[in-house]
DNA sequence: CATGAATGAGATTTCATTCAT
DNA sequence: AATGAATGAAATCTCATTCAT
């Protein structure tokens, strides 16, 4: 049994000024080294061999701090999805007109996901190598990302500031597509900025929704 | 080195007399519960012995049709990516506005990609599963798909039937994300039949791709 | 990577507390099995299984020592090759007319060799399967060795010892090549002792190189 | 059971003047290829598959005209045994004194040995991997081959021609070891001509036997 | 907290040989 | 005389995990 903080599953305490370390916390590093090899390699062809020794230290310290190689990758999935969702949970609860909340979102998970982008490879590749009662809570955990995402959208069909025509929920697919799959085209020496392609996504979005001029808004009958 | 039939690098022979029958030929057989396997599983989950079991053969009988567990992700990624560009090509090289063909094709990738569901599933997680040579093929290959399809999109443009607004090549990838990532939430019993599935994204892709009213159009000064 | 002692590359830890015991440490116990093995049956086909069996513990230890079954291999060729080296930078180090240095040389290296057969015997043919490095430093090793064995012929000829109507590097080849052959032909039931059969080898060598009394020597003009 | 041609173990059929073939008869090609492959890999690491491609025919064809692979291997020794045999023969049934007749014998067996560098190889290294029986079979030819060389001696010694100071077999495994090693050191390119070669060995040997002049000849009390 | 030796199960691949055609 | 599909056994090697220290 690997030892836990208490008050949650985090493995990671607060590394203490990171005395005698230049590189944060064991576990820390453990964690950074795991997702940079899980995300170059996968899941199954990183070695736990590979990961202690790139992060220093021996597979004991590694059985120490995690329960299994499984434990790794879901403290890693853990950890992206808690980010994304406070961050959406801002942006959602900000005021202002909802076309421009989406506009924010949708820009936002772009930018953090090519931040991220090692996270963002892993989610999408291997996923299904974590046990069936991780990938449960994963999932719950990304549909209530979803969920989020997708009443943002509803609001604003609610109010025709966005098309009707296509079900919320196909929307939702429809973008978490592409950015979950920006993983595998975005370079950090492309032409676009994280930014900017946050904007164009963004955009894209925001455009797919707009009303179409000959569909009557839902309030002007 | 595997046996290989002439003319190709298809390793599956014309069935001789068994043409329909539930079984097929050995190769054919190998080829089927693989892509089945290596989408439930994962390739490197889906072991060889797994895979010949379910065929009814035994290893050493793979082993004479592949050269190794790699040729055979290597066979089902030729297979589908042949399909796709066969259709793209048919659907490109039709007449008509740029825009019927631009949802046509936009239409039809999601439903074919849906009627193979197995080998998305597998393009979009086990790809770099292969070696780094078989990388670089299946990559070229798909460059050129996209390559086909961004022509497409650069063509509405230039007609302005299509806004210049946002760079043609992040179109491709945004809609291709999109589409690659079905597999991960299509259900066959869902709600939606593939074909309206494929008419919504279609039309969230066309829609984003509306000109601006305000930009004007590249011919009318 | 296996485990490696500090300070070189064996792998044999000093036996802890079980000196003189007739097991040894488990890379001991291992390398001596080895060595028996590929004499026996040679490289190919003795194979990990059999080695690991014979020393009493699983593959996974023997692994965890070694690199490969060439590696195993390959320490058993280093291990032999220090200790001839060894003993002949002893003998030709000594005073003495040369004559008695290369006959003492020569015939040390018969009962060494003989009292190390399996190690000549797996010298003798095992040596194409290791990898092509290895195989480089093997050779370089055993160059080391042969040159200094024919910088004591060569000091022989020049002082008029040793005829000099055999080039030394023809003399080397030609010796080692009975000497290497010995695993090939001796029984510890023979006829003779070691030490017989070192004397009759050295003897043959000598004699093969007095000088001819019609070819005069190289002062005695 | 494979072919055989009445009167022998021989596989090889006179090869009836080649038509069609650039290479000779099958089983000859197949000889002549397995020979190059033996030496230049061992026996276990060229594979049955390696052969018959190389000799351009299948492995049905193979095992038409051989029992097994340890068959090939064994024809292989039986060629070149009886080569030497009968060279040896020859040499030694002409007149004259013993001493030219075993200087004769000594340089032809390394002449004919560079001559077929390939099967020396094979013979120093592969002879463990056949069958214990093909082995006896092997060990007593060559026994044959040595007791005949050996007889030379010992009329030597006995005439007093040569010193009677060291057993003729341990005179037979020193000089025969000399020769089979020639396959691990001589390079065509080299400096000495195989006859150059020859000529310095014969010396070596029979400087080695010369009798010491201190020692009383046999005949001359 | 951490080590590292050891396990045991399972992975891919090779290969000599057979046999129906 | 020859083919080539198929077998089945064995080969080397990897790896997550445990446990005494």
């Amino acid at each position: 049994m690997a030892v836990r903080t208490r008050g949650g599953d985090a493995a990671v305490p607060p590394a203490p000024s990171a005395i005698g370390s230049a590189e944060g916390s064991v576990p820390r590093r453990l964690l950074a080294e795991a997702t940079r090899l899980f995300a170059e390699k996968g899941f199954d062809r990183a070695s736990v061999q590979e990961i202690v020794d790139a992060a220093g230290v021996t597979k004991g310290a590694m059985y120490h701090y995690f329960d299994s190689k499984d434990d790794l990758l879901a403290q890693i999935y853990a950890r992206v999805l808690r980010l994304q969702m406070t961050r959406l949970e801002e942006i959602a609860g900000q005021g202002g007109p909802v076309a421009e909340r989406v506009y924010e979102a949708a820009a936002d998970v772009v930018v953090t996901t090519i931040a991220n982008l090692d996270d963002a490879s892993i989610a999408l590749r291997s996923m299904h190598q974590l046990s069936a009662a991780k990938q449960r809570e994963v999932r719950a955990e990304r549909r209530r990302y979803h969920e989020l995402f997708r009443s943002l959208i509803t609001e604003g069909q609610a109010e025709g500031a966005f098309t009707a025509g296509v079900p919320a929920d196909i929307v939702v697919d429809f973008y978490f597509g592409s950015v979950h799959h920006l993983s595998t085209w975005y370079r950090a020496d492309g032409r676009l900025s994280p930014e900017e392609i946050g904007g164009h996504y963004a955009r894209l979005l925001l455009d797919a929704l707009r009303p179409d001029p000959r569909e009557p808004g839902p309030l002007r009958g």
